[in-house]
DNA sequence: TTTATAGTCTAAACATATTAGTTTTGAGTG
DNA sequence: CACTCAAAACTAATATGTTTAGACTATAAA
C-alpha cells in the first residue's frame, strides 16, 4: 500500500506549468500531468474541474503572474521608462513560459469572479503606464490596445517560432517599442489638442 | 448498401474550416468534421493523414488563402497605400476565419517542403511591400517583424475577444497601422543614413 | 466484360476524460 | 492513546476520439 502524496493545488499547477513550458500546452492533460505527478487520473479531480478546470487554473496563474511581473516591472517608473520596462517584462514572462503564455489570450468566462479580476488587474497595469500621458478617455483605451497588440504581436510569433533566423530579435523587439514610444511623443497616439 | 459519397480533399478540407470558424479549432476533430460530411472516421484517412494531416491540410489552406487575399490586396499598390490596403486584407480574413486564423502562427514543420513554401511567398508578401522603403537587409527585417506584430498582435487578441467593448474597434486598428507608416515615413523605421 | 482501384465500411485496440463508488491515510478529538 | 472521519487516493466502468487492419463495393479504365 503506497503511502499518501497528499498533494495540493498548487502542486498540480506547478506541474501543468511545466508540461506546458517543456511540450507546448496542447500536451497538458490529465493524463500527462498525473502521471508526472505519480498519481492515477480520477484522483486530480480532488484539487481541479476536469481538464476545463485545470486549464482555467492555469490561465488564472498565468495572469496573476504575468500582473505581478508587469507590476514589478512598471512600479516607480513614468513614461517612456515605464513603457520600456513593461515591455521586456511581458516579453521575458512570454520567453520563460512559452507554453503557458498562449493561455493568457483566451477572454476570462463572464460568469468566472476570480477570472475576471485578475485579468482587468492587468488590463489596469497597462490602463496605469499610459493614463500619465492625459490622453481622454477614448484616446486612451486606443493607446493601450496598441500596445497590448504590439506586445502580444512580437512575443506571441516569437515563441511560436514564426520569425526568420538569423537576425537579432532583442534589436527588433527594442524598435517595435521605441516607435510605439515615439509615436506617443510624437504626435500623442491621436491626443486631442 | 449506401451509394457512395466520392469526397475528395477539398470537401474535407473546406468542412473543416466551417467547424473552426463555427465552433472554434479545438472543434476540429476527426469526429466532427466525418459527422458533418455523413460519413464514418476511418472514410477520412483516405484523404489525411489523420488528424495530424487534417490539421496540416488546414494550416497550408490559410496560409495560401491569407497570401491569396494579401497579394490581391497589395498588387498595384505601393508605400502607405500598399501597406494599408494590406492590414485591411490581414483583418478581414482573421474575421472571417476567426477559427482558421490562430493555425497561422504555427511554425511550419522543416520537412514539410509545400507548407514550407506556402509560408515563405506569405512572408515574401510582406516583404515585397516594404522593399521598396529602400532599407538595408538589417533594418528591412526588423520592419518586417514590427509589421507583422502589429498586424497579428490587434487580430488575435480582437478575434480571442480580448478587447474591451464599447469603443471603435475599426478607429483602434487604423490607429496602430497609421502609427506603423508613419514611423516608416518620419525616421524610416531604423533606416540608415 | 473484366479488372483494378479508390473510397467506403466494420471491427478492434488504444488513449483520454469523466463519474461512481470504495479504500486508506493521517490529522484532530475525546 | 485510541477513535473518528474527512480528504485524498484508488479501482472500475463508460463515453468520446484516434488509429490501424482488413473487407466490401461502385465505378472507371482496359
Amino acid at each position: 500500500m503506497p503511502p499518501k502524496k497528499h498533494i495540493d493545488l498548487q502542486q498540480v499547477v506547478q506541474t501543468a506549468i511545466e508540461v506546458a513550458d517543456e511540450n507546448g500546452l496542447e500536451a497538458v492533460t490529465l493524463a500527462s500531468v498525473a502521471a508526472r505527478l505519480d498519481i492515477r487520473i480520477p484522483s486530480l479531480y480532488n484539487h481541479v474541474e476536469g481538464l476545463p478546470g485545470l486549464r482555467r487554473e492555469l490561465a488564472l496563474w498565468a495572469a496573476q503572474n504575468l500582473a505581478d511581473e508587469l507590476r514589478r516591472a512598471s512600479v516607480g517608473r513614468a513614461g517612456k521608462d515605464a513603457i520600456w520596462s513593461l515591455a521586456i517584462a511581458y516579453r521575458k514572462f512570454a520567453r520563460t513560459h512559452p507554453g503557458v503564455y498562449p493561455i493568457t489570450r483566451k477572454a476570462p468566462e463572464a460568469d468566472d469572479a476570480e477570472m475576471m479580476k485578475a485579468s482587468e488587474e492587468l488590463l489596469e497595469i497597462v490602463y496605469a503606464v499610459l493614463r500619465p500621458y492625459g490622453f481622454n478617455d477614448a484616446d486612451l483605451i486606443h493607446a493601450v490596445r496598441a500596445l497590448r497588440s504590439v506586445l502580444h504581436g512580437f512575443v506571441d510569433l516569437e515563441t511560436a517560432g514564426g520569425f526568420e533566423m538569423g537576425y537579432d530579435r532583442d534589436e527588433s523587439y527594442e524598435r517595435l517599442v521605441r516607435m510605439f514610444t515615439d509615436a506617443l511623443e510624437l504626435h500623442g497616439y491621436g491626443k486631442q489638442p
